[in-house]
DNA sequence: GCGACAG
DNA sequence: ATCTTGTCGC
């Protein structure tokens, strides 16, 4: 698929912050999701401390049956280190390589780190979202920034996450019992639609399909280049 | 100044 | 993210 925007490639935190403070004015909030969204592609990365390599994945599923129609792998050096409200500049260069390699453009991506329920209110999905120009919902697995109250303990619960009196956010609880979702706005996509899409893909575990073929083939593909 | 702090 | 055994529950 085609990248519409280049990333820069800050070299000093203050230079990150300037670049998000700049390409957060590009995120539009309007829902430009296709009526039906067909495929999904699901990003996630895995690290290996002391080789500093880092493997991404991107796997694309058909919504209808969770069938893999895709996949792309990306093992390369970090070449920024882990800052929390940063942490963006470390995975993008190789998500979006993998991205770039895809043969076909997904209706929606599925981000593994926040959107807007960030400091700056330009999380990792917002960030792949304007770099690619494509839908994105952010799915953190655990609270960054916010308040919230628990959400009730069935599936499809949920309660919005508020951040200076904003609501930036919504905790979703995707299975019954389990701890819930933090579900955010990436990038032309509407809350409601986000949190509709996660849980339409979270259809018997806690994170969605996506989430969990790309978590599993981008620590395959880590292991797999250390072993040689 | 003291905590909190996505992955 | 990653380091890690047993263990509770379906």
């Amino acid at each position: 698929m085609d990248i519409v925007t280049a990333h820069d490639r800050p070299n000093t935190v203050a230079e990150a912050i300037e670049i998000q403070e700049t390409l957060r004015g590009l995120v539009e909030l309007e829902d430009r999701c296709p009526q039906e969204i067909v495929t999904v592609t699901g990003l996630d990365v895995a690290y290996d401390e002391e080789s500093d390599l880092i493997a991404a994945a991107a796997v694309t599923l058909e919504t209808a049956g969770f069938r893999v129609v895709e996949k792309r792998t990306v093992v390369s050096e970090v070449s920024f280190p882990y800052e929390p409200g940063l942490f963006a500049f470390r995975e993008l260069p190789s998500l979006i390589d993998a991205l770039r390699a895809l043969d076909h453009t997904p209706d929606l991506l599925i981000c593994d780190g926040h959107g807007l329920a960030h400091p700056r209110r330009f999380g990792l999905a917002c960030h792949v979202g304007v770099v690619t120009g494509l839908p994105t919902v952010g799915v953190g697995k655990t609270r960054f920034i916010g308040e919230h109250a628990e959400p009730g303990r069935e599936r499809g619960a949920r309660t919005p996450l508020t951040d200076g009196g904003e609501v930036v956010g919504t905790v979703l609880r995707t299975q019954d019992g389990v701890k819930p979702l933090y579900v955010s706005v990436g990038h032309k996509i509407s809350l409601d639609n986000a949190c509709r899409q996660v849980l339409r893909l979270c259809p018997a575990f806690r994170q969605p399909e996506t989430t969990r073929h790309a978590d599993r083939l981008a620590r395959d593909t880590l292991k797999e280049a250390l072993a040689r």
